[in-house]
DNA sequence: CTTGAAATCCTAGCACTGCTAGATTATCTA
DNA sequence: TAGATAATCTAGCAGTGCTAGGATTTCAAG
């Protein structure tokens, strides 16, 4: 009997197409405008039906977030083939970095600024991230015995540059300038 | 006639409690406790009476966002008081720039997560911005006519160490480690 | 094909939010 | 003391996340 599949492939289906509508809303809307009443008129379903998906608004982030997870992995991934030299192959990754972040600022949102929780949730959410850090960490490399010390701090400067350059705290047009600063700061870790 | 002037200094010392109560509730449970309601309440006021305060809800977390640049740019002097050496410099600035960011998390939020329409608030925003960021500069300093981009760099570092780091994302165990070698990476600057 | 059970879904509503119009009260001037 | 002005409150709107309970569909057994 089929019959099973089907509904499961149907659900499956449509709680693709909720995070789908909330990413697409959140990208062109703000996150603000992502409510569940929105959400539902979108999948032509009532509101109750996305509490059978999500435990609540909260989870949905969450599942879109972890999309952004695995696309940042991916995306860093690509970027992080194996170049020339060291300083090259740093500037490639964070162009891919910074490039995601400008390409899809609710998405990298929904990542890192939104939801406290996000930490605590599913182990889905760990491996995605651990995925990403791997892709830093595989081009990063760390030298000697700093144990990911120099990955942290690598991630954390192209997070703080995302993050002030997305607020207007730091001049848009100094972008590129900054990238080789910091790229330069790091080839010699 | 002193009456206008109480009056005044008692509007004054009224939205000095609003920003207050706002501060308060926000470091101790978090901004989206800080309700309009629960304000009014705190201040023993009806509702419109922040409103004659400030234009929304939005304005007050700015307020205390602006507070908290003030606050940021004295900090950051004491701390950038001269020393010996560049590295002692830049590692006591980072030091009280992350114990900031710690030791007033909600703070920390209303001046660089939460709003992104702060960076088009009063011109009060910008000069204690500027405040905050000219601290920085007389410490980071700039070699030759990089234009601020060390700085720039710099902040952002310290930045993305402490978001991460509140949200979890890198070891709280590391703390020291990622510092030392940050301020590494800028003392040959 | 019909019937009864089970899964599915929707209607209606609660408590809360930011915000505001209009009535009410307090305050100061003449 | 009377009138005008300023200050304040009451009550309510539209919207939010979320949920209980009833209606509907779906499916398997007779």
């Amino acid at each position: 009997m089929g019959v099973a599949e089907r509904k499961s492939r149907e659900r499956a289906e449509r709680e693709r197409c909720i995070t789908a509508a909330a990413r697409a809303i959140a990208e062109s809307q703000g996150w603000s405008a992502v409510t569940i009443r929105r959400l539902a008129e979108e999948i032509e379903y009532s509101q109750p039906v996305l509490y059978s998906h999500f435990e609540n608004r909260d989870a949905i982030v969450a599942a879109v977030a972890i999309e952004g997870f695995q696309e940042l992995a991916s995306v860093l991934r690509k970027a992080a083939r194996p170049k020339a030299d060291r300083r090259t192959a740093l500037r490639s990754l964070a162009t891919a970095y910074l490039g995601f972040t400008r390409q899809h600022p609710a998405l990298y949102e929904a990542m890192f600024t939104m939801p406290t929780s996000l930490r605590f949730a599913a182990a889905d959410t760990e491996t995605a991230l651990r995925s990403a850090f791997a892709a830093l960490a595989a081009c990063v490399g760390q030298s000697g015995n700093d144990d990911g010390i120099a990955v942290e701090t690598f991630w954390a400067a192209l997070h703080g540059l995302a993050e002030l350059e997305r607020s207007g705290r730091i001049r848009p047009g100094a972008r590129n300038e900054r990238l080789a600063f910091v790229v330069d700061r790091f080839v010699t870790g």
